[in-house]
Formats: C-alpha cells, sequence, structure tokens
DNA sequence: AAACTCTTCAACCGCTCAGAA
DNA sequence: CTTCTGAGCGGTTGAAGAGTT
C-alpha cells in the first residue's frame, strides 16, 4: 500500500495508507485532551502505530474543526488562480488566504482542475475571467464558508449527499473493525474525557453500533448529545493547544478552563480583531508585496477584504461542522 | 456486465528551515 | 559556529471511484 518513494527511515511495524475510522477517533481524542505538543512522540502516547507526521498531516488537512470541506466555491478558485500567478507554487502561502482550506486540498485542486482550465481558457470557462484582466472580483473571503450551495460542479458529489447536501466526510461503521469497547476503555485509561463526557462517549458509540445500517459522520455525532457549552469549551481548548488563539490580554488559560458563554464570544471577538490587526500591520509593511497588490486591485481592497472575513456567526457554525 | 482508461485526492517521501543545545 | 531535532513544505504516488468502450 506504499505511497511515494521508499521510507526514509526505520518505520517497521507502522500502519502505512488510509487512516481508520478508529484511528481518526483516537488522534481526536488524545489532541481534544493533550493537544499534540510534540508531534514524533504523540503516536506512541496516543497508542496509535503511526509516525508523527502522518499523524499531524492526518490532523492538519482532515481532522481539524476549522477544515472547510466541501467544492471550492468559484470565487475560491479565482483567488487560487489568481495567488497562484502571483506565488507560484508556494502552496501553504495561498492557503493562508484561504480559511479553511489546506495547502494540500489546493494542490489538489490546482493540479487537477485549475491548471487545465487555464490551458484550455476556451472550454466554458467563462467562470475564470479574471485571470485575463487582472481584476479580480474575488477575495479571499469565507463568506463561502459553508461550501455546500457553490454554483458550479455539484456533480463531484464527494461531499454532498443524493440531495446535493452538503455532508461531512462520512465513513460506515460496518466497513471496519471497530472495537468501541477497546477504545472506551483505553480513553478511560488515558483519562482522555472529561469526566462530565465519559457518559456521552458510551452513548455515543453505543448509537453508533445500534444504526450499523447508515453511515455515520462520527464527528457531528461525537458530541450530539453534550450541552453546547461543553462543545465550546471544548473548541477554545483545542484552539489554546493549537496555538490557533493568541489574546494579548486574556489569559487563556483560565479563560478556556473556566469560561462562560459569555467569555467565550467575546474573546472569540478579541481573537478576530487580531488577526485583522496582525494582516493590516503585514500589509503596511509590505508596500511592494504582490499580494498586497492583488488585494488592492478592483473591488477587494485590503479593507474590503477585511470586511470578508466570517462574522462572529459564521465562525461558530464553522466549528459546529465538527462540534455540535 | 466486464474490461479498460481516466481522474481525483489522501497520504507518502525527501528536503529545507528554524530553534535549541 | 556546529550539530541535532522537529516542524513544515512541495513534489509525487497509487488506491479507489467515475467514466467510457
Amino acid at each position: 500500500m506504499g505511497r511515494g518513494r521508499a521510507p526514509c527511515c526505520e518505520k517497521v511495524g507502522l500502519n502505512k495508507g488510509s487512516w481508520t475510522p478508529a484511528e481518526d477517533m483516537r488522534l481526536v481524542s488524545y489532541i481534544q485532551k493533550f493537544g499534540h505538543g510534540n508531534w514524533r512522540s504523540l503516536p506512541k502516547r496516543a497508542g496509535l502505530l503511526r509516525c508523527g507526521k502522518s499523524c499531524r498531516l492526518r490532523w492538519i488537512n482532515y481532522l481539524r474543526p476549522d477544515i472547510k470541506r466541501g467544492n471550492f466555491t468559484k470565487e475560491e478558485e479565482d483567488t487560487i488562480i489568481n495567488l497562484h500567478a502571483l506565488l507560484g507554487n508556494k502552496w501553504s502561502k495561498i492557503a493562508s488566504y484561504l480559511p479553511g482550506r489546506t495547502d494540500n486540498e489546493i494542490k489538489n485542486v490546482w493540479n487537477t482542475h485549475l491548471k487545465k482550465r487555464l490551458i484550455k481558457p476556451t472550454s466554458s470557462s467563462s467562470s475564470s475571467n479574471s485571470s485575463s484582466d487582472h481584476s479580480p472580483s474575488p477575495s479571499p473571503s469565507s463568506s463561502s464558508s459553508l461550501p455546500s450551495s457553490s454554483s458550479t460542479d455539484q456533480s463531484e458529489a464527494k461531499s454532498s449527499n443524493n440531495n446535493g447536501e452538503e455532508v461531512h466526510q462520512e465513513v460506515k461503521v460496518d466497513d471496519y473493525d471497530i472495537n468501541i469497547e477497546e477504545l472506551i476503555i483505553f480513553d478511560e485509561m488515558l483519562d482522555i474525557f472529561p469526566i462530565e463526557n465519559k457518559t456521552t462517549m458510551t452513548t455515543i458509540t453505543t448509537t453508533t453500533i445500534a444504526s450499523s445500517s447508515s453511515s455515520c459522520s462520527f464527528n457531528c455525532e461525537y458530541n450530539q448529545n453534550e450541552s453546547e457549552n461543553e462543545s465550546k469549551k471544548w473548541l477554545a481548548y483545542l484552539e489554546k493547544e493549537l496555538d490557533l488563539w493568541e489574546c494579548e490580554d486574556t489569559d487563556t488559560t483560565t479563560t478556556t478552563s473556566t469560561t462562560t458563554n459569555n467569555n467565550y464570544y467575546n474573546n472569540i471577538y478579541n481573537k478576530q480583531e487580531y488577526e485583522k490587526k496582525e494582516i493590516v500591520d503585514y500589509m503596511e509593511s509590505e508596500q511592494d508585496d504582490p499580494v498586497l497588490s492583488y488585494f488592492q486591485r478592483g473591488p477587494s481592497s485590503p479593507q474590503n477584504f477585511l470586511l470578508d472575513f466570517p462574522s462572529l456567526d459564521s465562525i461558530t457554525s464553522t466549528s459546529n461542522g465538527f462540534l455540535l
């Protein structure tokens, strides 16, 4: 099953290839409790037969709660095309302008769709009007934070169900031999779930087994019965662990452990303001930055770009895709 | 329905870089 | 300054699914 070249180092006994739902669950559970910290030692501590690199990649590209799944919108595609013209194959850099999208995902979209579109600009690609006139309509917005209803390409139903509704990456439980009992015991041994959540875990896994005829998106069902408050606390905790959240004047340690809903929302707001300020500072310091020039052209000035930042509602709803 | 070809994308690899010792 | 270690990046691969013959 080995993809790519021969392994560079000894990895005898480690799993390779596609991740199973059980492995996913174990990784998410571990990071939920402890954060990822040191990727190299994480697999051992989490009881995963994977290398640290593999765990990191899986988390970043697939399991993170803020991943936006589904087809790329036309705006996102145009943004990629224009940024690629400016930056080249700097996928991580491009990804930084597309909230919720990963460098790997963008790279794949470029190689499979966008590059071909540019090579054959005539083929119904009235869509990609912007590449020629360089007056990009797109802003790297997340107005599309819920990706479902992108007008085009709904034929690629990988993340859509028959009704065209967005579904999260689903896994069929009965396709795999998941030893739920073992997982629960393992989690209890590690104290992965807070006491108040353990019954929830049991409930959910029981539900999962009972509904074996239907596919389940464990990420969603996972916290199905949790209170909203618990889920938000978890998100805050996870964001802190991932260093996604740095409020200058807020003690995140105490905030995340004792936060109320109000504090949570306030801190999300502060986080947004903090990120906006960082971007403004960055843009102001990079007068010759081609990316800045890109955003300054046309209707998407940096100011408009900032206006396109996700609203508080969209931030929480995006998070909900994983949590609630 | 079967065989074949094409496309997609998750996951692998080696390399580079940054920070610590 | 050098060496070591871990994180991250970009290129590449191949299994699986979709499409075609």
